[in-house]
Formats: C-alpha cells, sequence, structure tokens
DNA sequence: CGCGAAAGTTGTGCACTGCACAACGAGGTT
DNA sequence: AACCTCGTTGTGCAGTGCACAACTTTCGCG
C-alpha cells in the first residue's frame, strides 16, 4: 500500500472495489442472463461476440473468454457456423434437476388434478422469489396439454393471488421488498398502495385464502392459498384461476374454502403440522 | 476422467497453468453442477457448506464465495434455516429458455401428438448433444400425464434409435467422439464395435430410419427419424417406442416409412428443402 | 477476383482478484 | 459450562483476467 520515495497514484478516498466478490464470475453469470433474456424468438435468435460485448458493455476478448467454459458446461452453446451464442442443453438440464427438488410438484400434483376437476379452471402451482412468483406446475382442463409454456416463468407477488397468498404468511420485511419493487397498476383494480395492500393481507391472514379479483388481468378470477413446510414456513401456493364468467364473485366463497383445504392438505404433506 | 489424448507428452514437469482459462468461473460451474448432481432427491437432499467443499476438494472459503453471485444470480439458493445449498429457481428460468428457443419443439409437437395417436407408442423428441441426446420433449399414450420427468435427460448416441438416426447425417468426425467415449453394451444386442456401428449408420441411411432392437433396455423397441434444418444440418431426431410385444419385428417395417415421414414434415417445417 | 471492412481470436503488461490459511463467532451436544 | 463443529470474515501473496492492440478470418461489394 504505502511504498516508498515513489508516490503512487494516491487514488485515496477512491471506490474501494470490495475485495473476494468474484467480480468475473459476475460478469460471467450477466453474459449468461443476457443470453438468456435476448434469445426470446427462435431460430433467427443471434448474439454474435460483438453484440454480446456492446449489449453488456464489456470487451470482446473478455465475453469471448467468459462464453468459453460457459459453452464447456453447456449453458451456452455456439452456432457451428455464424458462431453466435444461444443457450446450450445444460440449462434445460439445471432447470429439470431444479424441478426434480420440489418435491412441493410431486406433492401436490394429486391435489392439483382434484382440484381442478372439482373447479374446472386451470390450477397453478409456485413457489416464492421475492418479490415474485414463479410458477412451477399448472394444470388445465383442456386434454393433452403441453408442457405448459409459462411453466418458469415470474409474476409479480402483489397483483396475483398466489402472490398475495404467500406473501401474507411471510415476514414482515418480504412486503417491503415487494413494495420496494414497485407497485403498478395492472388493471384498475390492482391494488397500489402499500397500505390497501397490507389491509388486504390481514383480511387474507383471517379467511385463509387470497383472491386476485381482476387485479393482474382484466377477465380473470383467482384464489389461493398458501403451503406451509414443517416449520411453517411458506413454500408455495396453490391456485385456481378461471374467467370471471366461470367464477362469479358469488362463487368466490365456496371455492376459497376448497382451496384453501387442498392447500393444507399439500402442507400436511410437506409434514407441516396443521 | 474420460480425458483420452489431451494433453501432449511434451509439457511435462513445466506446469503451465494455462492464462486466461477463467480458472474460478470453471470452479464456480463446478460448484454449481455438484449441485446439479447431487441434489437427486427432495426435501431431504442437503449440501452443507462443508460438504460441498469436501466434495470439491475446495476450501470452504472458496466455495463460499464462489456461490455468492451464484445465490444473488438465484441459481443456486440457500436454506434459510440450516444454509445448506439446493437449486434455485433461476435454474427453472434458463431451462426454460433454453426450451423457449428450440422451435423445433413447437413444430413437432403436432406431429408428435399424431404419431403418439396413430402409433399407440410413446414419441420422444431429442437434439443431439454429441455424444449424446437429450430429450426435449415426449408424447405419452396415457391421458392426465404430467410433466415428463425424463425431458432434459441425456442418453448414449450409440444405443438408441434417436441418436443412431442422427449420428448417420452427422459429420464424421461426430462419430469418432461418439467412438472415443465408448461403445459399452447396455444390453446383449447393443452394438459395441466401430465398425458394427458403421455398417448399421450405412444401412440407416439407405432405408431413411434408425431402429433400436432392444439395443438400450431388454424389452423395448424403437424407431426413429431425423429432423433436418434449412441447411440439411441434422438438429434433432423423432421417434416411437414401446414394448417389443406392441412393436413387432415385423410392424417395423411399417413403421419405420411411418416414421420417416413425420420427421420429413417437421423438416420442412424447420426449411428443410426436402 | 481482389480489395476493404468488420468480426472473431490471440498475445501481453500490470493491476487487482480471489485462493488458502487461520482467527473468529454461533449453535448445538454431552 | 466446556467442548466441538460449522459457517463467516480478515489478510498476504501469487496468479488471473481485463483492456488494448495486433493478427487472422470471413464476408460484402465493386
Amino acid at each position: 500500500m504505502t511504498s516508498t520515495a515513489a508516490d503512487t497514484p494516491a487514488d485515496r478516498g477512491a471506490e474501494r472495489p470490495e475485495r473476494n466478490q468474484s467480480a468475473s464470475l459476475r460478469r460471467a453469470l450477466a453474459v449468461l442472463e443476457h443470453v438468456r433474456d435476448h434469445v426470446r424468438d427462435h431460430a433467427g435468435a443471434d448474439l454474435s461476440l460483438t453484440a454480446l460485448a456492446d449489449g453488456l458493455g464489456m470487451s470482446k476478448s473478455t465475453v469471448l473468454r467468459l462464453a468459453a467454459p460457459l459453452v464447456d458446461a453447456q449453458l451456452l452453446a455456439r452456432d457451428r457456423d455464424s458462431g453466435h451464442y444461444r443457450l446450450g442443453p445444460g440449462a434445460l438440464r439445471l432447470g429439470q434437476a431444479y424441478l426434480a427438488t420440489l418435491d412441493l410438484r410431486t406433492a401436490a400434483s394429486e391435489e392439483a388434478h382434484q382440484l381442478m376437476r372439482e373447479v374446472g379452471g386451470t390450477v397453478h402451482l409456485c413457489v416464492p422469489d421475492a418479490p415474485y412468483v414463479v410458477y412451477v406446475d399448472k394444470v388445465e382442463n383442456e386434454t393433452a396439454v403441453r408442457m405448459a409454456s409459462r411453466i418458469g416463468s415470474r409474476a409479480p407477488m402483489y397483483c396475483t393471488a398466489v402472490g398475495k397468498a404467500m406473501l401474507a404468511w411471510m415476514p414482515e420485511d418480504v412486503l417491503g421488498a415487494v413494495v420496494a419493487a414497485g407497485l403498478p397498476a395492472i388493471t384498475t383494480r390492482t391494488l397500489t398502495s402499500a397500505n390497501a395492500l397490507r389491509a388486504e393481507l390481514t383480511r387474507i391472514r383471517t379467511r385463509g385464502y387470497a383472491v386476485d379479483d381482476r387485479e393482474n388481468e382484466p377477465e380473470v378470477r383467482c384464489i389461493a392459498a398458501p403451503v406451509f413446510d414443517h416449520n411453517h414456513t411458506v413454500i408455495g401456493a396453490i391456485s385456481v384461476s378461471a374467467l370471471t364468467s366461470r367464477i362469479t364473485a358469488a362463487r368466490v366463497r365456496d371455492l376459497g374454502p376448497t382451496v384453501a383445504a387442498t392447500a393444507t392438505r399439500v402442507s400436511r404433506t410437506m409434514g407441516a403440522a396443521r
């Protein structure tokens, strides 16, 4: 640090880059996320080395060298002809391994199907990822449903029944994070103030289930209840949703306890006391 | 492990660590893969910091600091109580993003369902990942099939119909890589010599489809054909499989052209000339 | 067909990162 | 309460990887 007479470039007071933060690893993950978010469309979605470097504000050599291990791990793949980057099969392996660890999914599967048959709407299973929810399973009424495209996608907590159901039983600081992330209006009925949301959560806690009454999509109602593990920690939520014509306001009061009972059974399977 | 003739004997003694190889990033990816491969079972699957460090031969502090960005990126998650590591929702996001880029899946979906109805067996869609195949879609006959657990899993090329179907139209060096990876016998009928495999590939090219006649599982026959893109590059394969009682040796000759025709239609959707 | 531009790849100095070791704090067990 | 194990944090020093630029390759265009 303090060198001899030959004075060092005294940058004292300057930004301390904080050691041991794995800057290069973070850069590499930024590369990965950039590819993930940028390969929306199918075949045409190209990401050349220069496009990547420009988009991330890195130099080409940096991206090239960071990408090499990602390609080796098959999280990324390079087009053999163009050299452009896309996600690789390793990404799929990770995702499937993640799903395999979620015994919540297997535990809820049967109940979810029964709930779908009973109610007729679409049943969703979610896990928290504050301030978002992640959809991990989906059961639809139609036959021959292909693997749901929405599995793996995220939605905000504050404007979905599943999100509010989980939030109602999560620590206070999570609500803070949700509010901090912003509460933009999705429809005219979205709860957009922290106070309104807080009051709603209290209501949810007393009745045992959450309702999304056209707060996220104009024509959809949704009823959700939380799933707990053996620690009484919220590990997910299960919901039914349908067009408002299928789930009338009056029917919500019947369906609410049904969904809550289903969620409670799943919780018990997961080891919850009650 | 499978390092064949990778390193030359020339660099003996002189340990050249090879610069610019992103050693730390590779370590981090090793951590990720270790977690992925080690969290087979559900809730009980714990990976403590020390267990991870021991399993990888790294020091605890290294693992701790490498894991931090992975946790931030939600590829990993830590159990709030025990601090143990597991895969995070970000892994699912990656996997789903990968599937979204595969328009092969959407292109083949309808044909796959029709093939399943026509033949009655299980239909698989795969992409190459030499020397393996990766299953990216699956259509089963039974109703109410949950999201296929085998999606995302891998199988060797040399002993599967889909693998051989792709291999038959891939560059010669891919066959070399497959042979180099080894051809262990899975059943008594597995092709275990490079020559037998090469002869089989020639046969496949002439008739237009590949057959796995109990080479991978004792009681299963499988018929597959390759899918090409606009460059006439192999981008996948589609197959039907069933117990030998359902697909007799005689029926193979009927089903082969059916599967090949299906694959050709998918290829055409993908922009192939013919 | 040859020329130019743009993209991808490789070499290298130097600053900074992150590895290992060890000390420290936090629970849990006897 | 003492012990033990696990997770976390501080720090010297070696080695990594970032940026820049030279080089190679590929492609477009007259």
